[in-house]
This record gives structure tokens, sequence and C-alpha cells, in this order.
DNA sequence: GCAATAGTGTCTGTCAGACACTATGAC
DNA sequence: GTCATAGTGTCTGACAGACACTATTGC
């Protein structure tokens, strides 16, 4: 395992790459080599490759998705002595939002809502909420749910998203009056069509980040089943 | 100058402290021992005494000023080949609000609205008003500027910090219901006197950390005088 | 009384929530 | 026609902004 100087904290990044596949947002674990716990994909920068901490963490991501993160955060930085046993380690977690349409289904994807079932590593079980947390919370007021989605998509794809996101419905005026007027979608030429009504195709404005809203969505709970 | 192990980079913090002195905001610089240029205070990890990244932050606060930070955040994590020259470093960014009355003379505390007379060293400039942006946006709609008031303090006091967080004007009316209704305030049985009606004493209520509220505010912009 | 600042009453505007409504496709 | 989903019209409620108003002190 590579040290830092003796009287240096090591430095090393996790990264919590997420996805979304038909309205559940899967994260992609991978099982320690000696545990079989499950643990995020982590990795160390290599001074002679990576240009800076992000590239370092797309780096991260593709060699294990062959796919470029669509958007990537900073989430924190933890460094302290009793993380990792015998070390103090300074790991700066990001979170990977992707697409992928391929289903979730054998490999390294673990749906979060289930998360609890499994053995996770370390603390990554709570990191990995603390992370879905700010997540959930950025969605009530910004548009970074975009990022989830493929290059085409309809509004209702979009809301679902969201509703998938914050846990509860939202109303569909709302939130196609929020989306259309905040200016981020282009509405294309093209549309899905179905056993009904066609649906109007829009792709994210180029040059989108992320948008902040004024006020916050809240929308209504989701009965328990 | 400490260092790394030879492939891994090496890890600093970064402390952007703040205090407020008549509605003016000052940010704490201290010259580079060798070229005079002004730097931000920052620190390495003390394994041996730093219980985690936050304590260090604490510690270089107080190792400068002899008080505690009412608040500390952190900002982001850079690290990149370039900045520092020679170096491949991580650091970690922090702010650091702090209450302190002393007037801020002739020692270490610049106005952030002057600071581009001032020659800072490599970066720092950019960093400090990457910081501010955030701490303005916060303030839109968050508490955080509670963290830069003493312990007592009328409403006006507190809507003076808030208009010059965010350089604007705002509204008595709207800005009073606002705090009221979020429940973070205590009102005293104590009043400020002065040649006028004698206004309410406010403590904010324990516990607080911060309140994110559900709509921005945004203010009637200030004239250029 | 006046000056100064604290604090209120109340109207408007904006936008989220609710929900009934219409539109357009497949069959 | 029916079913299914797309998309609209329009009212309500919450809360920020505007701004004129009243309240309470020192002098």
């Amino acid at each position: 395992m590579l040290q830092g100087h003796i009287n240096q904290p090591a430095f090393s990044l996790e990264v919590i790459i997420l996805k979304m596949v038909n309205n559940a947002i899967f994260v992609y674990l991978q099982p320690e080599s000696t545990t079989e716990k499950l643990i995020l994909p982590s990795t160390h920068i290599n001074v002679s490759v990576d240009k800076n901490v992000d590239a370092a963490v797309r780096r991260c991501v593709f060699e294990r998705l062959s796919c470029d993160a669509s958007y990537i955060e900073q989430v924190k930085t933890i460094g302290n002595a009793t993380r990792y046993p015998q070390k103090w380690m300074v790991t700066s977690i990001y979170f990977a939002l992707v697409f992928e349409s391929r289903e979730p289904q054998q490999d390294a994807w673990y749906p979060v809502s289930t998360l609890s079932q499994y053995s996770l590593a370390y603390d990554h079980l709570g990191v990995i909420n603390s992370c879905l947390k700010r997540l959930r919370n950025k969605t009530q007021y910004t548009s970074m749910p975009l990022h989830l989605m493929p290059n085409e998509f309809t509004m209702t794809e979009l809301q679902l998203a969201y509703e998938c996101l914050l846990d509860t419905f939202l109303d569909k005026k709302s939130f196609r009056r929020r989306m259309l007027e905040s200016g981020l979608l282009l509405p294309l030429a093209r549309t899905r069509r179905g056993q009904n009504r066609p649906a109007q195709l829009y792709q994210v404005k180029l040059g989108h980040i992320i948008h902040h809203f004024s006020r916050n969505m809240h929308g209504s709970v989701k009965e328990e089943v």
C-alpha cells in the first residue's frame, strides 16, 4: 500500500459512481480483495499521469466503466487517523454521475435503496448515505439530475428522475413550468412514440453545468406501499 | 519544506479567515517570508497532534488569532502539479468565520473589497474570491452569516451583515419576518439603547449550525456612489 | 416639540402545489 | 369508440419585495 512521508498523511480518492436505470439509483461497488466486503472505488494520485485531482477521479471512473462521467463533484475531504487502521489518511470523496443504459445485472451495481442488506467495509455505507443526502438536497433546488439523463429524454422521464431522487411525487404542471422556464432544455424536432400521444424529446442545452433555482421543490410524500 | 512520498503529493491546508467589523469584511493574510507578497494562512497536518483535518484548521486559526473560529467550512480541495512550483500538492481550502471586535488596524486584516490593490502570491486572490462568491451565494438562502455575529446583536445589525455580504439593500420587514419565523433567534430580555427607540437584542439559539431557507433573498441593488 | 432608529400593516408579485381538464397517439 | 400517456388552464397558498406607517427613546 502506498504510504505518505512518515510525518505526512497519505492522500487517496474515493468515488461514489451513480447511475439511474428504470428510476432506481445504483452505486458501483467492488469487493475488497481480502475481506470480500464491498468498498467504494478508490485510487491514489499518480503524479506522472494525473494533471489534477479531478482528472484522477475521471481516470478512476474510466478504468472501471470504460465510459466518461457526465458530471463529477467533490463532496468533501475527510482526513483522520482512525478511518483506516494505523494510517493518517486524507481522502477526497467525489460523486460521479454517469449515464449507462446497460442493465445493472450481476456485475458491480447495487441499488442504493437496498445497501443496508450488503456488508460494506469501513464507513463506506455512511459516506454513500451522506453523499446521497447531498444529492437529494441539491435536487430540490438545482438542475443536477440532468446529468443522470441520456442524450435525449422526455419531460416525464426527467420528472421520474427527480421523483426517484427526492422520493416524493411532483406535480406535472409545476415541474414542466419550472424546467421549461429555466431555459436549460432544448426541444428537439423529434418525439418519442408509444401507445399514446407522442412525447416531445428534449436535450440539455450545451454548456449546462448546474442551475440554481430560486425556490425549492418539495413534492408530496410517496405513500408507503 | 515538508514533502510527501516521492510518488505521492504533499497535503496542506489553507484557511480564509474572515471577520466583519463595521459592516466590512476583512480577511487575514500574512506576508510570505521571502517575497513579502501576501499569502493565506496555511498549515500541514501534524499527525501526532491533529485528530482530523478540521482540527488542524482550527489549530491553524488559533495559532494566529488566539481565538476559536465560530464556524469552519471546507470549500474545496485543489490538487495539481502547477499551483505551487515543482510540487504535486493537494490543498484543502477552508473558510473560517470568526467574531473579533478589535479594530482591524495595522495588523494582518485586509478589507476584501480592496484586495486587488495588494500583491497576493500564487492564485490566492482567486481562491479568496471564489470562496467569497460561495459565502455570498449561501447568504442568499442560509443562515450562515449568523456565525459572523457577536454573542448578542440587534436585528438591524444582523441585516447589515447580510447586506454587506450580498452587496444589496434588503427590505427591513421581509428580513425580520424571515429571521423571526425561522426560529433560529432567541430574543433576550435586554435591549440596546441609543439616541432612539431601544432595539431588541437577540442571541443565536443553541445548536444552530446552518439553516437552509426555502427561497432565496435578493434585495435591491446598491447604488454606485 | 424634533431627530433618529425600531418595528408594523398591508399590498403586490412570483412561483410551487393541486387538480381538473384537453390532446393525440395506438388499437 | 377505449386506453394510455402527453400536455394545459387556472386557482390557491406561501413568502419575498415595496413602502408607508406607527412606536419609543434622547435631547
